[in-house]
DNA sequence: CTTTATGCATAACAGCGTTATGATGAGTCA
DNA sequence: TGACTCATCATAACGCTGTTATGCATAAAG
């Protein structure tokens, strides 16, 4: 029996289209010629349904945060130093597993998208996240803005070893455990 | 007594015209047409002279490693601690007074620019400067490993909150002494 | 049935970096 | 001195970019 596939709109057209580009080649590979020529359609959609390439950029830049928001949930019942660790190797693994979505965020790779209010609002978020994961670092009675110091301290040291060995420094040293080195910062930072 | 000035040769306009707009917009404000029109040549020239555009980003983003380069010089008489904050000030000044050069180098605001041999010289030259600013902190036996480690724990924390501060973190805490913050946690990297 | 709104393909616009074309001037050599 | 070569130059054109304009078709509302 035959099940009758509902058609794609084109709007979930372009937008699957331009996911494959992007992730396939990061944000300089999404042209709205590129993304009309792999949806099927006409470049014109791009603007009646994102109002333009900004739109598309604003989708890929929310789901971005949403991963870094995703890495950095710890268990408050988990022992606070093991579960510091452990997210932080999620956040080095999302940012090496998803280097499109990380540029794009950190406007890198020809991205001069900047992000609207709705797209802020996503890293709000993530950084509500990141302030929790401070918390299980500090004493209970620790002020607000002694989390939101630990939670840059831990987000600078991520994001400048990420952002350094993507740009010009991973290749000068080709012999150093990164991921070891990095990860024994964070633990000083950590206890 | 009148001078006789020497006129300038049009490479030297276009590399004039270049460094104005870049210091005034940025990355994006250097097109060909721009440089060329301030310049007061056509746009032929910065193919003769400089094979196109990349060669003027070239000679930037080797101008922004100087920068860097410069800030990080230590002086080995002096108390490491003390030496070695300076430096970090000096870093954090340089990233805050020279954005578009900052941004040049770590391939922000839509700088495409992908650095040569040549211009790779000048973060193998600055990262030789970090190298002695990490070795006055270590032991006189440290090894190379070491001061590798060092030096890349010290440049992750610079960069990150340069760039976090930049792009998305910046405005979530505005009441935050971000510059405190971050000396902070240089602190207890460098003791 | 008429009007309005939405979506669409296509063409055109203005900008981008780069290449092509033909002219000019300087330097070298016979 | 004349011919040849090379570098530089202005201009035009190329192929690409994101976006807007135009006219048509369809659906929904009154």
């Amino acid at each position: 029996m035959a099940v009758r596939e509902i058609p794609l709109t084109n709007k979930a057209k372009i937008l699957d289209a331009a996911s494959a580009l992007f992730l396939e080649g990061g944000v300089s590979a999404l042209s709205v010629r590129a993304i009309a020529a792999n949806a099927g359609v006409s470049t014109i959609g791009i603007y009646s349904h994102f109002k333009g390439k900004d739109g598309l950029l604003e989708a890929l830049y929310i789901e971005g945060f949403a991963l870094i928001n995703a890495a950095m949930k710890v268990d408050s019942s988990e022992d606070p130093h093991v579960s510091a660790l452990a997210a932080c190797e999620r956040y080095l693994d999302i940012a090496e597993n998803n280097q499109a979505h990380y540029q794009l965020i950190f406007g890198d790779a020809g991205a001069d998208y900047v992000p609207s209010e709705a797209a802020r609002a996503a890293s709000v978020e993530a950084f509500g996240g990141l302030l929790s994961f401070a918390s299980i670092l500090l004493p209970e009675d620790a002020s607000a803005g002694m989390k939101q110091k630990k939670a840059l301290e831990i987000w600078a040291m991520l994001h400048g070893s990420v952002s350094l060995k993507r740009h010009s420094v991973g290749q000068l040293m080709p012999a150093m455990d990164w991921r070891g080195a990095i990860m024994e910062s964070l633990e000083k930072l950590i206890s």
